[in-house]
RNA sequence: GGGCGAAUGGCGGAACUGGUAGACGCGUUGGACUCAAAAUCCAAUAGUAGCAAUACUGUGAGAGUUCGAUUCUCUCUUUGCCCA
């Protein structure tokens, strides 16, 4: 027997150098061909690829290379997400420049992404951080200026003490900031905005017609955009102040005789007169001191400042609540007030027991009785309204939230509106790496966009990143210009980084289009993206924002004939690892440790005992992290595509096991075994006629089975497969088979594995000498029908015999044979038959008189 | 607290529209080869009873629909994710 071993360090360099250079993923414009745009979220140039990425970009390259193969124009591009504060970091703590920085993980990504075998359209590859993708993101910029999508407003933010920087909602853990984990403050700032709110019901709508996204996702958009029904209620006031009306937005006008309180934020107008009491400025303080995201305010303390007004509540005049500034009401919900019923929401009733207010309850759940009071804590529930004269006796909520605002609207009280959760994307950073701001200020500090002919704006090159704040602003000559005489200074925010990755699937279809991000040709043959890939945790942000980034370039614009940008959407699962700690609970990696027994230990310390921890996803700071270059060194990159897709399904978290990383490794070395027996085979022009072959049966099935897996992203059901057609195989070799069936059976199988293991198979391709010119092959109907059937016999609901018997069988026969047939003969002894249910090619049961 | 999902052998997981539960892999056990080990190959592997054929039980728990439920409906438990 041959016992040649497969070199996959040879064979897979030189088919990736094959590929390379003879360029065989590239794309281009080919109206005769469907085409079939697979993008995955392009990484961000960390410094080396991770097994998240692994993951990630097998999934795609499966399916471009299965799309390829059905004949699609196929356009599988890759870039990097090159700005952001990790190279501004690393840069400073290693006195580098963040461009370089960040050119040196890219060239060192690329290679390991070019090492994993990815059929990638190199020719098309872009960075964010390049002067030839951002000078088209400035022009997006003045274009969203020009049509009123872009504004400048002061604004609280979220400043983080230690990073010196604003940080979005999400960014925001626990109050603290995501990197620096420093408590984030309140601080105002001026900041440029998108208008993303004004297209929130779009963006709600738009959901309806992604029919290929997980339903998951859209659920999660749909709670983020959070369109609430209410209404609008202008309440009357009196007081030292002169200040005689506040508007407030409630979606529950229903419990307005539970009213025992107003809310106001500390940003509210009627702040103005409270500016010189010095009291309020430090309650005021103490308000900054809780972050402003909706978790930190509903977890927080409640706290008031009680102003020298009343409110009258409009539906009972005679009723008069004290106003309060409270730290739990923003600016930007609503009108940044809000009227309190203590006994109906949880928040209301802390504040009300803190500032001891009156609690009337006027919901009563329908199982309660007509003593029923809130008492420990709010009711939120259903129920029927009470304690509220002409509301009494309506349904909560079907009835009453209409009914009540019917009734407001006819006195002219209020006014029904719908209210948006979603709230304008800040894109300021005060940040050096990033993209500029093409925005210039003059003297008096108004406000000037850069002509375009004058983009890009280029990132200085030299700055210092030792200064405090943004060294951008710090820069005088790069910040301070004189044009024909007049001085101005430049924007010294650079954008948010989601602002460079909102587009850069526009960018993939011109990557070197020069004039404009994109030219109308290319994106009207190649978007909307097809396939989309990456993971869960971009959700709710990147996907909403590169939504509303299409919907703000199409807006006064007929060139855009599309509304979305990915048609369908892939989130796959994590991939995770055992964690360990030493005794003093240090991280431990699986390199430092060492089994012996059934009892993990220090690596050359078997004293020094290991707890295992449960399996996370991999992650730096608890060590469980498995580098995929070395993997790949001693594997090879079929094997590590063929585990990180065989254990778990796609969109699941898969587990990383080194005892199926190996058992993958092998698996290749007994294919290539097995290939070069059938090779011998193939060669030994062996001429046997039989008809259907079980070879060919076996096949075409299998095509079958793995195209319909494909569809369906079951990757890890297609490993399976392939192991099966393995045993298959393995076992059919050792007959007599015709020679010209199996090489023709044989490069079925090869091109069906292609996709999952290309290296491997194109290897075996050259082998065997038969041309590399492949195409998917159809299952042929003919071998996917049996003409035995094994029939399932049921007697009173419980199988008791499986029996082969022919194809299309009809119930009379099928139930002579079974009456007749050993294994059955007992159960029916004695009895007679009361019904029978027959299914044609499945089954038959027999009910018994018993 | 709300929303969405999940629960199948020792483990990861299969099972098309209700119709053979446990494909495939890992692990484990036994065997072959070897002076020995590794590697490789072969076999067994849900549980219980039995020498066996076989029988019974079994897809988180409990009910329901059905000739038939891992699959559909309801209640509960545990758990994950997102929002709060």
């Amino acid at each position: 027997m041959n016992s040649e071993r497969y070199n996959f360090k040879i064979v897979e360099e030189k088919w990736q150098e094959k590929w390379l250079n003879s360029k065989v993923f590239k794309s281009k414009i080919d109206k005769s061909k469907k085409k079939f745009y697979c993008l995955e979220m392009f990484p961000y140039p960390s410094g080396k690829i991770h097994m998240g990425h692994v993951r990630n970009y097998t999934i795609g390259d499966v399916l471009s290379r299965y799309k390829t193969l059905k004949g699609f124009n196929v356009l599988h591009p890759m870039g990097w997400d090159a700005f952001g504060m990790p190279a501004e970091n690393a840069a400073r703590e290693n006195n580098l420049d963040p461009k370089e920085w960040t050119n040196k993980n890219i060239s060192t990504m690329k290679a390991q992404l070019k090492r994993l075998g990815l059929s990638i359209d190199w020719d098309r590859e872009i960075s964010t951080c390049s002067e030839e993708y951002y000078k088209h993101q400035q022009l997006f910029f003045l274009e969203l200026f020009e049509k009123g999508l872009v504004y400048r407003k002061e604004n609280y933010v979220n400043w983080d003490p230690v990073d010196q920087t604003v940080l979005a909602n999400e960014q925001v853990i626990d109050g603290k900031g995501w990197r620096s984990g420093a408590i984030v403050e309140r601080k105002k700032l001026n900041q440029w905005f998108f208008s993303i709110s004004k297209f929130s019901q779009e963006l709600l709508d738009g959901l309806d017609k992604l029919k290929s996204w997980p339903n998951k996702v859209k659920i999660m958009q749909k709670n983020w955009i959070g369109k609430s029904f209410g209404c609008e209620i202008a309440f009357k006031t009196e007081g030292k102040i002169p200040v005689k009306e506040i508007k407030c937005f409630t979606t529950r006008p229903d419990t307005l005789f539970g009213f025992s309180f107003l809310a106001l934020s500390v940003d509210h107008e009627v702040s103005k007169y409270y500016e010189n009491d010095r009291s309020f400025q430090e309650f005021k303080k103490e308000c900054s001191k809780t972050g402003t995201t909706e978790e930190a305010i509903a977890i927080g303390e409640k706290i008031g400042f009680k102003t020298d007004l009343v409110a009258i509540n409009p539906l009972n005049p005679t009723q008069k609540v004290p106003v309060f500034f409270a730290n739990f009401v923003l600016m930007d919900y609503g009108f940044g007030a809000v009227f309190g019923c203590p006994a109906h929401d949880q928040r209301d009733f802390d504040f009300a027991k803190k500032y001891n207010l009156e609690i009337t309850t006027v919901v009563r759940p329908t199982e309660e009785n007509d003593k029923y009071t809130v008492s420990d804590e709010a009711y939120a529930g259903t129920g029927v309204i009470i304690n509220s004269k002409f509301l009494n006796g309506l349904k909560v909520p079907e009835e009453s939230i209409i009914s009540t605002i019917d009734i407001l609207e006819e006195k002219g009280i209020g006014k029904k509106k719908i209210n948006f959760r979603l709230k304008d994307w800040g894109v300021s950073r005060q940040r050096y790496w990033g993209c500029p701001i093409p925005i210039l200020y003059d003297e008096q500090g108004n406000v000037t966009p850069v002509s375009k002919e004058n983009l890009p704006i280029k990132l200085p090159d030299n700055v210092n990143l030792n200064s405090k704040g943004n060294p951008l602003d710090a820069n005088s000559d790069w910040k301070n210009l004189t044009i024909n005489g007049r001085r101005f200074t430049r924007e010294t925010d650079t954008l948010d980084t989601f602002v460079c990755s909102s587009w850069y699937y526009l960018r993939f279809c011109s990557p070197t289009e020069s004039q404009y991000g994109f030219t109308k040709d290319d994106v009207d043959y190649w978007m909307p993206v097809d396939q989309y890939i990456g993971g869960v945790e971009h959700a709710i942000l990147h996907l909403l924002y590169s939504r509303f980034f299409l919907k703000a370039l199409s807006y006064k614009n007929d060139n855009i004939k599309f509304d979305e940008p990915f048609e369908g959407l892939f989130t796959q699962g994590m991939v995770c690892h055992e964690t360990y700690k030493d005794e003093n609970n240090n991280w431990l990696s699986p390199e430092e440790i060492e089994l012996k027994g059934n009892q993990y230990h220090k690596k050359g310390n078997p004293k020094n005992f290991v707890k295992v921890g449960p399996s996370e996803s991999m992650s730096k700071s608890k060590k469980n992290v498995i580098d995929p270059e070395k993997i790949m060194n001693n594997y090879g990159a079929d094997a590590v595509r063929l585990f990180i897709l065989s254990d778990s399904p796609p969109e699941k978290d898969v587990q990383w096991s080194e005892q199926g990383m190996v058992a993958s490794y092998k698996f290749l070395q007994k294919l290539w075994t097995l290939h070069k027996k059938i090779k011998e085979k193939i060669n030994s022009k062996l001429k046997i006629s039989n008809g259907k072959s079980d070879l060919e049966k076996f096949s075409n099935q299998m095509i079958n089975k793995i195209s319909h897996n494909l569809e369906n992203f079951s990757y890890n059901v297609i490993i399976a497969n392939i192991y099966e057609t393995y045993n298959f195989l393995n076992k059919e070799i050792e007959k007599e088979i015709d020679s010209e069936s199996l090489k023709d059976n044989y490069k079925k199988v090869l091109t069906i594995f292609s996709p999952a293991i290309p290296h491997f198979t194109s290897e075996c391709f050259e082998d065997l000498g038969v041309g590399d010119k492949i195409s998917w092959p159809t299952a042929d109907l003919k071998f996917l029908k049996e003409e035995k059937i094994d029939y399932i016999i049921q007697i009173n609901g419980k199988k008791r015999a499986i029996l082969k018997e022919n194809r299309d069988i009809d119930e009379e026969s099928l139930l002579e044979i079974v009456k007749t047939n050993k294994m059955c003969e007992k159960y029916l002894k004695d009895k007679s038959i009361n019904k029978i249910i027959f299914i044609k090619n499945k089954l038959i049961n027999l009910l018994l008189n018993d």
